[in-house]
Order: structure tokens, then C-alpha cells, then sequence
RNA sequence: GGGGCCAUCGUCUAGUGGUUAGGACAUCAGGUUUUCAUCCUGAAAACAGGGGUUCGAUCCCCCUUGGCCCUACCA
């Protein structure tokens, strides 16, 4: 039976990379039939954050990542092997502390933190490596009775035996080391709380985890941590150690170089599914030279697999992140409004629209009013936490707006309020706007136009978006004149803006009397 | 300084002892479109270097170089 678990320590925030880290171990427990468990490592009561365990819990729900046993919202918990917060197992750990001393693998050390920065600094300028010198190490049980009695302040550290030693990671294979490159690791603080090297292990084996999987970081200490599994006569579990998430420079990814935490890209409006979905292409791919990148949580838990887990690191690209979200939201928004087309209407047509490049259209000659005021509704469940007050009051304007900025609000729903601004009220503008060589429009033919679009938007009285474009184009043909120079005028008087929703969506949106009127001003400006 | 890990387009990656080294993002150029966007088509873009092994190496081995990680009474 495999069992994994994701052991963070509460920092406040879910990190891109543990976010990635506890995914692999779920995905990993899941796809096996096994058991994913949550742990939290609180050790150090330095960095202790208030509320940081209930967040880390939240937020891992809501991706999906749920543990069958560790704490639980409510603060209790679940699973046979708890406690699964280090700091209520501290007895645990001082017991299996004394345990090693007792068997000669561990020691007591007093050196105070001055000797032990001295002696850094000493090693480090004879150009040696900076490692403890066992100073401690032959410490008679007398000797430490005594200094412990006079009240000197000690650790616990373990001791390294002096044989090499290797293992076969999953992701690596065989890696190797000497004996004599490692240090006597401080295992229980003088604190009284363990280091995370031997809290770990013996978390590790309480928990029965077959499967460490973790952060490339570890590997260094991963030898200490199998001799001590020796020490205590376990078995070490298998080890998987993940490539690291990098920032743009390839260096491990922090703060200071953008956003680390997962909750920063949600409070961006990034989808849950992207932010799993490129996360779990960073640094592992679906082999059998599939070329498929879309995939869920639910697929990711059918085909992960540890085999096809990259070894070396990857950049964190917010580009393709991006392309991930625009792809999810929309993917999701048709799904919705597929849904939602053959409820109103079983007769309704999802066609691919050729028109419009290819996309999935709607075809609802009927319900046409009907179909779009959902559209808006759910497009601004989407966005709303985006738009500012003054809009929102006006949520009649607002939905029918949003009806015709879908892409906008997949593709970067933080800039939304802005897209929608000139529904709201029109900015002023230059006539210059109205000239466009590629168009074929001047000022003088812009007049013409836009006197002519006015006398025929006057006898529209049925006022929707395919009637409206119709008329419009109908007309268009009658004067012979070529698209642009009708529609470009009209659109610059409409939204006074280069770039815009089209003519036909915007003057349904808008409304008869605001378009005219909008209309009139060009006229008068000309 | 010591130890370890890693090395395919700018980025994420696929891939095999013999391939025109494939895909995606980004970039650029065309095209469709009433503008922007979307969409379509196309282009440019990589096996770090040197030795081996081999009939043949991007692939296997070694070395070099480079990058990163660890080197705490943090995790």
C-alpha cells in the first residue's frame, strides 16, 4: 500500500513550488491506489504564523488536493498515525533522541553558537569545509551528566558513521556519497524541538510513507537522513527528488522576483484549473510523445507518472501560464453555455461559427435576448470582484457590456473595468480618429456615413445584435460602399476608442437613444 | 572551499544508436475580419564543448565548461 504525504512547514502562503510538490505526491498516491497524507512541519517556533495552517488547508482544497489523513479545518483531525502537527509529537522526538544517544549514534553537544561561528569562520578562511568538529562527540557520560546538572545549555546531534553511503532515487538513480563530507546534523534543538532531519524520519516511519517525494533541495541530506533510519533499524522509504521551480534567471524561485505564492495568482483571477494544469507541466510531461497539454486534476490522477518527472529545473513562465488560463476559462465558459443554450432552447445550434474563425457559436434565433442576458450574468460571476461600484449599479449596461467582451474577461479579467469603460461613458476624443487610410474613411465621407447610419438606425425599432448587423449591412450594399468606410465611423462615434467591440454588439449594447445620440456628437464635431 | 544535482529552440518539453530533431508558449511575417483581439497559414529558433565506444552518435562512457542546490540549534 503506497503512501505519500506533503510535510510544508506553515509559512502563510502556499509556494508555487510546494503547491507543485504536494500536487506530485497526490497524483502520485492517487494514480497507485495509495494514501496522500498532510503533515505539518512546525518545528520552528520562530517562524510560527498565525493562521497559516488553516490557510495552507484552504487553499490546497480548492485546487483539488484533498489529504485522507492530517489536520482538518476545524482543528481536529483525521487518520490513524496523528498527530500530523510535528509540534504536538515533541516527547516522540526526544525519546527517539535519547534512544540514538543511548546506542552511541547521537550525542550531546554543548557548544554555544559563538564557538560554533568561530570555527566556520576558521575552516572557511583555511579554505576547508565548514562542518562541526566533534568537539563533543567523546564527551564521557559523566562529563555530560555534569554540564547538563550545571545547567549549560545542549543539542543533540547525530553521528555520522564513517561508511559511505548511497540509494537509488526515482527520479535520479543511484546516488552516492562519502561518508566524510557529511556533518553531525543537529537533531534536537536546544529547544528541546527536533531539527527537521529527524522529526522527519521518525514522522516518516510512524506514518508509514513508502514514498518521499520532495524537493530537489533535500537530496544533500537525504544520506543523514537514511543513517538514521539505520541507526533506529527502519527502512528508509523510496525517495523521489523533484526538479526545482526557478525564476527567469534560473534560480530557485523567490519573492523578491515576483509572485511565489499561489494565492497572489488567484487574487489575479487566474483559474484553479490552469494554475494545476501548467504546475503540473512544470517538470513533467505525459510521455508516449503525446503532444496533449490541456489536462485535469481528474486525468492528471489517471496517467502520473513519477518515470516521465524531469530532472532538470524549470522556469517559471508567466506566459505560458497565461495561454493555460485563457484555454481553461474559455474551455469552462462554453462548457457552461453549452449547457445553458439547450436548457433555454433544445432546438438551439452549437455550430462552429466560420464567420467568426472558427469559434462555437450559438444559434438561438429566438431566445437570442434571453441567451446573452445569461451570457452577461456569467461572465460577471466571473469578473465582478473586478469592477468597481459606479458600474455595478448599473448591471442591466454592465451584463450586456461583459455579453460582448468574453475574451477579455478569459484573457485578463483584472483590466476588464477598463475594456468596459466607454459603454459607461465616452471619452473624448479627436476627429482625427475618424481618418483612416486602410478604411478608406476621411472626415467628409465619416459625415456622410454616420448622416446616413443615423437616418437608418432611426427606423430600427427591433434592436437587437443580428437585426441591427442585417440592416446594417444591407445597407452597406445599397450604397456600394465598402464595409470599413460605413462601420469605422460609426464605431469611432459609438466608443470615441482606435480599438473597440464591434459595431453592431456595441450599438445593442448601448441602446437606440445613447447610440444616436452618440451618433449626433460625432455629427456635430465633423 | 566542500559535496551533490542538472544540461535539446528565448521558455516548457518530446524524441531515437541511423529522424528533414517533433509539439506548445513567446517572437516575426502573411491572410480572414468593421478596429483591437480572436482565428488561419507560414517563418525563424535547439541537441554546451572535447575526447572516446561504434559502421554511425543528440542519444552510451569519460573529461571540461556552465548553471543550480546544499553546506544553520530554517525547512
Amino acid at each position: 500500500m503506497i503512501r505519500t504525504r506533503f510535510a510544508p512547514s506553515p509559512t502563510g502562503y502556499v509556494h508555487i513550488g510546494s503547491l507543485r510538490t504536494a500536487l506530485y505526491a497526490y497524483l502520485f498516491a492517487k494514480k497507485n491506489k495509495g494514501t496522500y497524507v498532510l503533515r505539518i512541519e512546525d518545528t520552528d517556533q520562530k517562524r510560527f504564523v498565525p493562521g497559516a495552517v488553516e490557510n495552507l488547508i484552504k487553499v490546497l482544497s480548492l485546487f483539488g488536493i484533498n489529504h485522507e489523513e492530517g489536520p482538518t479545518l476545524d482543528g481536529s483531525e483525521i487518520g490513524n498515525f496523528g498527530p500530523y502537527t510535528q509540534s504536538k509529537r515533541s516527547e516522540l522526538y526526544m525519546k527517539h533522541a535519547l534512544e540514538l544517544v543511548e546506542k552511541g549514534k547521537a550525542y550531546y553537544c554543548f557548544c554555544t553558537p559563538e564557538r560554533l561561528d568561530e570555527l566556520r569562520k576558521n575552516q572557511s578562511a583555511a579554505g576547508l569545509p565548514p562542518m562541526y568538529d566533534r568537539h563533543c562527540a567523546n564527551l564521557s557520560p559523566e562529563e555530560v551528566k555534569q554540564k547538563i546538572e550545571n545547567g549549560e545549555k545542549w543539542v543533540i546531534r547525530q553521528k555520522i558513521p564513517n561508511q559511505d553511503i548511497g540509494y537509488k532515487d526515482l527520479i535520479r538513480g543511484r546516488i552516492d556519497f562519502k561518508s566524510i563530507t557529511l556533518d553531525d546534523q543537529v537533531l534536537i534543538k536546544s529547544d528541546g524541538l527536533p531539527t527537521y532531519h529527524l522529526a522527519n524520519v521518525v514522522d516518516d516511519h510512524y506514518m508509514q510513507i513508502t514514498h518521499v517525494i520532495r524537493a530537489e533541495e533535500w537530496i544533500p541530506s537525504t544520506p543523514k537522513h537514511i543513517f538514521l533510519y539505520e541507526a533506529f533499524g527502519w527502512t528508509p522509504p523510496e525517495y523521489a527528488h523533484l526538479p526545482l521551480v526557478l525564476n527567469k534567471d534560473r534560480t530557485k524561485l523567490s519573492k523578491r522576483q515576483g509572485d511565489v505564492a499561489i494565492e497572489d495568482y488567484l487574487k489575479k483571477g487566474y483559474c484553479i484549473e490552469a494554475l494545476i494544469n501548467f504546475v503540473a507541466m512544470l517538470g513533467w510531461n505525459p510521455g508516449k510523445g503525446s503532444t496533449e497539454e490541456m489536462f485535469s486534476l481528474k486525468e492528471l490522477e489517471e496517467i502520473f507518472t513519477l518515470e516521465n518527472v524531469h530532472k532538470a529545473g524549470a522556469i517559471f513562465d508567466l506566459e505560458k501560464l497565461n495561454w493555460f488560463n485563457y484555454n481553461w476559462k474559455k474551455r469552462l465558459f462554453d462548457s457552461e453555455m453549452r449547457s445553458f443554450a439547450s436548457q433555454i432552447d433544445d432546438q438551439a445550434e452549437i455550430s462552429i461559427d466560420n464567420k467568426k474563425n472558427l469559434k462555437i457559436a450559438f444559434s438561438l434565433p429566438e431566445k437570442e435576448e434571453e441567451f446573452k442576458k445569461k451570457k452577461g450574468e456569467l461572465l460577471l460571476n466571473r469578473s465582478s470582484e473586478f469592477i468597481p461600484e459606479e458600474m455595478l449599479e448599473n448591471k442591466d449596461l454592465l451584463e450586456k457590456a461583459l455579453s460582448v467582451c468574453e475574451d477579455k474577461v478569459h484573457k485578463n479579467v483584472r483590466e476588464i473595468a477598463k475594456e468596459l469603460g466607454f459603454f459607461f461613458s465616452i471619452p473624448k476624443y479627436d476627429t482625427s480618429l475618424f481618418v483612416n487610410e486602410k478604411m478608406g474613411t476621411t472626415l467628409e465621407n465619416s459625415k456622410t456615413a454616420l448622416l446616413k447610419a443615423k437616418q437608418l438606425l432611426e427606423t430600427i425599432d427591433l434592436w437587437t445584435e443580428s437585426t441591427l448587423g442585417l440592416t446594417i449591412i444591407d445597407t452597406i450594399k445599397t450604397l456600394g460602399l465598402k464595409n470599413g468606410q460605413f462601420l469605422w465611423p460609426i464605431r469611432v462615434a459609438l466608443s470615441g476608442l482606435p480599438a473597440s467591440p464591434g459595431v453592431f454588439e456595441s450599438l445593442w449594447v448601448l441602446g437606440k437613444n445613447e447610440s444616436l445620440k452618440r451618433i449626433d456628437e460625432a455629427i456635430e464635431k465633423l
